[in-house]
DNA sequence: AATTCGATCAACCGCTCACCG
DNA sequence: TCGGTGAGCGGTTGATCGAAT
């Protein structure tokens, strides 16, 4: 109860609200290289300026390599009114038996229409809780203003059109959030999930889930481009579970301290190792590339798994051909998802503006003085071996040199 | 074209649970 | 056994977008 405990945000200085591409990143990578043991300590560790709560919202709902982005299929939401007719507003457990899909976005999905789809009349009815008043006057206006600077929202957002579609790439034999199941789940309820005749989508095979995936040389459009920036480094990557230790308290990431003064940016190389996975230098042993699955999904790096190479990393086999073809698409998906999508003329700066589902992405900013300003936005888009970062005449290198591919 | 309104979803808050010393 | 700490869950809030007016 209450405990009287403090918001782990309480502290100023935190940031709140949305995250920035620049965030996005910095968690990715270093989840990526390292793991989440800890997400109270992670974002110190990481350099971000966030409570580990609001690090582990963001990896979780947003950032997990395994997530399915889009509307929900006509299965899954059968799925989902199934279960919460049986959970109610369980939604971690819904979410587990949904891959790929989290419980905050099953919430959503639940509170938005299949609490009406269910009972029409607006019917609370079933398991009192959910509720949530929708109903609540949106006097709210945009307060235009906006409480931080207007982002590049990293997420398209997906078509209002219900369901239907959609459950192509990514998910994977999530288990994603499965976590704490493990030992919740056990006792509570003595719900028989196996007997629900599980969902469609559980068939898929976990394993052969993965990665793959992710690098679908065809991806649905806007997929999470994050994930694929997880997994596109994740070739070179050594494969560890989450449960790799995070740094020794003496052994921050190389890099990472680093990035809390990124806007004098000079962790090219530190950085670039920990998103490279590669940097293995930063390897401390466990890295982690893989982990950024391992918590949640079968592993790439287990039983289908190819024999490890010798740097540990998972990459080839099953990251093969389909990958190389794939690396195009998800850089550029990435690029335009964090806003920083555009091959630029270095001579001119012409940019091409990101596009969205429905065109030039709704008020972008004018992502051009972003670059010139924002070294971390112009490490991204040129890469560490573009190093010049300050000078707005930094040499610009096309996109598909992002990561050093 | 401008404004209003409803829908959507990311993120936050508060609480509970589980683990560990 | 107890208390402290961290993680996770569910409910709620608020910003944004698109359709309607």
């Amino acid at each position: 109860m209450g405990k009287g405990r403090a918001p782990c945000c309480a502290k100023v200085g935190l940031n709140k609200g949305s995250w920035t591409p620049e965030e996005d990143m910095r968690l990715v990578a270093y989840i990526q290289k390292y793991g989440h043991a800890n997400w109270r300590a992670l974002p110190k560790q990481a350099g971000l300026l966030r409570c580990g709560k609001s690090c582990r919202l963001r990896w979780i709902n947003y950032l997990r390599p395994d997530l399915k982005r889009g509307n929900f299929s006509a299965e899954e939401e059968e799925t989902v009114i199934k279960l919460h007719g049986l959970l109610g507003n369980k939604w971690s457990k819904i979410a587990s038996c949904l891959p790929g899909r989290t419980d905050n976005e099953i919430k959503n999905v639940w509170n938005t229409h299949l609490k009406k789809r269910v009972s029409p009349s607006g019917g609370e009815e079933e398991h009192g809780a959910a509720g949530s008043n929708k109903n609540k006057k949106k006097k709210k206006k945009k307060a235009a203003g906006g409480a931080e600077e207007p982002l590049p929202s990293p997420t398209p957002s997906p078509s209002p059109s219900s369901s239907t579609t959609t459950t192509a790439n990514c998910s994977s034999g999530d288990s994603g959030e499965q976590q704490s199941n493990t030992s919740k789940e056990a006792d509570d309820d003595e719900l028989d999930l196996e007997n629900l005749e599980m969902m469609p989508m559980l068939d898929d095979d976990p394993i052969t889930f993965g990665f793959d995936m992710l690098v679908d040389p065809v991806p649905a459009p806007y997929g999470p481009a994050v994930s694929a920036f997880a997994s596109a480094s994740r070739p070179t990557s050594p494969c560890a579970s989450s449960t790799s230790p995070p740094p020794p308290p003496g052994c921050a990431p190389p890099g990472v301290d680093d990035l809390l003064v990124l806007p004098e940016i000079d962790i090219d190389q530190e950085l670039w190792s920990i998103i490279d996975g590669n940097g293995d230098g930063g390897g401390d042993g466990g890295g982690s590339a893989c982990a950024v699955s391992a918590e949640t999904s079968a592993p790439c790096c287990q039983s289908n798994a190819p024999e490890p190479t010798t740097n540990g990393a998972c990459a080839t086999s099953h990251h093969g051909a389909a990958e190389e073809e794939g690396k195009e698409w998800w850089l550029e998906d990435l690029e335009r998802e964090l806003g920083l999508w555009g091959p630029v003329d270095v001579e001119d700066y012409h940019y091409q503006y990101p596009t969205g589902p429905h065109g030039l992405v709704a008020n972008h900013p004018d992502p051009l003085p972003a670059m010139v300003d924002d070294p971390v936005s112009c490490y991204f888009q040129a890469g560490p071996a573009s190093a010049v970062l300050q000078e707005p005449g930094y040499s610009v290198t096309s996109s598909s040199n992002l990561m050093g591919l």
